[in-house]
Formats: C-alpha cells, structure tokens, sequence
DNA sequence: ACCTGAACACCGTTCAAGT
DNA sequence: ACCTGAACACCGTTCAAGT
C-alpha cells in the first residue's frame, strides 16, 4: 500500500488540524484522539505522524489557530477606540464572547497540558504574549505617566482577572451558584480595579 | 481467587484515594490512572469498582479532599481577623499559598472535567460553594451597607480575580513573561478592586 | 460477598513491508 | 517517498468464575 499521494504534507496538515477543531468543538478536547482525527480525513493513524511529531504537537498546532482567530477578534476591536477605557472594555468584552461562542475550542487552550518535562514551542508563547501586550498598550493609554513596570502589573492583574472570569463561568464544576452573568462579573471587575487603578497608586 | 477481606470497603476507598493523592502529588492528573492505583494499594482494577462508580467518580472523591484541606486553611486564616480587609487579603494569600506548594493537588481541581453530559455531584458543587462564602461574608463585613447583590457580584468578581492570577501563573504554557510573582498580581488586583468598590458603587 | 483474571473496546506510537 | 497494517504498551470497564 501507500503512495496515494492524494495531498501534499501542508494538505495533510491543513485537513488534520480542521477536522481535530470539528471534533473539538462537537464534543470538546476529550472527544478528540488521533485515531479519529484519522478516520476523519480518510487516512490511517500512522500517517499523522508524517506530520505532526506526536498527539499534543497536533493539540498545540489546533490551539495556536485558536489563538490566532481570537487575536484578530481582539485586535478588531480596539482599531481606532474612542477612549483607553473603552479599548480596554472592550477587549474584555471580545474575550468574554470568544469564550461564550467558541466555548469548547476556548476551553481546549487550558484544558491540555504538556507532558511532565515538556514546555509548549516558542511560536505558542508568542501568540499568548501577543494578546497580553494589547491590554499593556491601551492601559498605557490610560495611564501615560505610569512606569512600565506598574503598567505591566496592572495588565497582568486585569488580565488574569478576565480570564478567571471565564474560568470559572465556564466550568460547570467549579462555577458557585448564583444568577450573575460572565459580562456582570466582568464588568464589576474591570470597572472597580480601573477605578482604583487611577485613583490610586499601583498597590505595594 | 477473591474472599481476602484485609480491609473493608471504607478502609479500600482510603486507601484507594491516598494511593491516588500521591500519584497525583508525583506526577500530575495526567499520571494517575486506575491500574496504577490498584497496583500501589496491591489489588486487581476490578476490585475499584466495588468502592467508585467509575474512574472519574474516584477523581471527584479525590478532589473533594482537596477541596477540604483548602477549606481548612481558609477558614482558618480567617478566625478574629484584625479587619475585614485584612481577612479579605488572608484568604487571597491563603488561597495562593495552596496552589503554591500543593500544586499538583490543586490543578487537578480544575483540570479534570466530567463527561460531556453529566456534571459533578452537589456534595462537589456544596464545598466550592463553602468556599466562596467565606469571601462573601467578609466582603460584607467590609460593607454593610451594600446589598446582597452587590457584595455576591463583588466576592464573585474577587475570587474568579484571584483563581485567574492562579491559573495563569501556574500553567506555563499561558503564562505571559514577566518577572511578576503571582502575590504581586494578585495584591494588585485585590487593592485596586478593592479601593474602586469602596469608593464608588458598585459598577452598572 | 469479595476479588481475580481475562476479555472488550478503546488509546498513542512505532515500524517493517508494500508500492 | 508515501502510506498501510499490524504490533506494542497502555487505557477504563465489565463480568463470569473462583473461594
């Protein structure tokens, strides 16, 4: 057998990763596995590893194409804002609906973990310091004669803020009841640390 | 075979659940697994489905402990708090200081999801809850006189806050650069928040 | 009633063998 | 060079069979 030749190795990586996003966002990160990305697109299991270097390197390669629709979101939304403040709300706002409209390919950027030793490539690192450094630029905004390092702080703090908004919100498990909506807690969130942020001093 | 009858069902479910507390604290979620539970408390798989329902049955009931041992430190960390903020920050601190050094522990809290269609059982749902009225009824000391909905928006805010700056500090795949400690994130997040909530409502 | 051992249906990964 | 098919070492889960 072999040599269909039917795709070129990019062909083969391009139709692997849409199929390992189809069954991700039908039935999550733990619906997916090699074999059935495999089954998906005609091939046997054996020959995604003409492609990829193992299962988590497919994992981390679906994950950065996440990362990448959610950075054009995040990007479209702060091209020519009228305010910092609202450039920032925004943001907040983009993030919330990614994670509420593509729950389950949100989800499976935190939901895989590399193996014991392992860290994930550099090329996902950047993705993730990409989208971090568009809340430190419009905070920055906000705040013209902070120093870098309390710009830096403050993003990182509201940032972490967001996310865990979204965490929590999103993980049936973990979620403490009570009728709030992600955008209410964000919002509380976002509003009260900015309030505080330009009143004050960054804290200690 | 069978008939050994060296512990009973309460003593195996112990065991069962340390044996899986130190794979855990080993080598993460991603290194436990039933067989190798069986293996280190010297029974077969099989005899585990005497005692849990299934696999994700004996993570849930493993996790619960976790979520008491945190539930100890918390509350502890807040018996006759010089004020309400000081008890607010305590439990910030306390909860930081978990994920710290049980790490492994902790991240199995959230790393581990329940099948598509079932969710975690109440006695799960009720020790989270515990958890984040202890935060409630210090906020509300804080306050008295802000409504019930505001001070559940705000703990609610707070702690996703905290969980987030968790979350991202610990996993290093998302981990943004920056030399911030995760007590720095966290200490600017809750004073800002904080001074914001103080001073002005709480927002729309 | 308790526990085993084997079976079943799945995994990720490798690799000799075919074209 | 490409791809398969089978093998390997693992999974979680079930259950007839033994004591």
């Amino acid at each position: 057998m072999g040599r269909r030749n039917e795709h070129t190795r990019e062909e083969l990586r391009e139709i692997s990763l849409q199929a390992a996003e189809q069954l991700v966002i039908a039935h999550g990160l733990m619906g997916l596995s090699a074999r059935k990305v495999a089954a998906g697109i005609g091939y046997t299991v054996g020959s995604l590893y003409m492609v990829f270097r193992n299962f988590d390197d497919l994992i981390i390669q679906m994950n950065e194409r996440t990362l990448d629709a959610l950075y054009e979101k995040l990007a479209a939304a702060v091209t020519n804002p009228p305010s910092p403040t609202a450039a920032i709300e925004a943001l907040a706002q983009t993030y919330l609906a990614f994670a509420l409209s593509e729950t389950n390919r949100w989800l499976a950027l935190y939901e895989h973990r590399m193996p014991e030793g392992q860290a994930a490539p550099d090329s996902f690192a950047e993705k993730v310091a990409r989208m971090f450094e568009l809340v430190q630029q419009h905070l920055a905004s906000l705040c013209p004669h902070r120093s870098f390092e309390e710009i830096s702080l403050a993003a990182r703090a509201l940032w972490s803020g967001i996310h865990g908004v979204c965490v929590l919100s999103l993980d049936r498990k973990l979620e403490s009841i009570g009728g709030r909506t992600m955008q209410q807690v964000a919002n509380s969130l976002l509003d009260n640390y900015l309030a505080g942020f330009v009143a004050q001093g960054v804290s200690r």
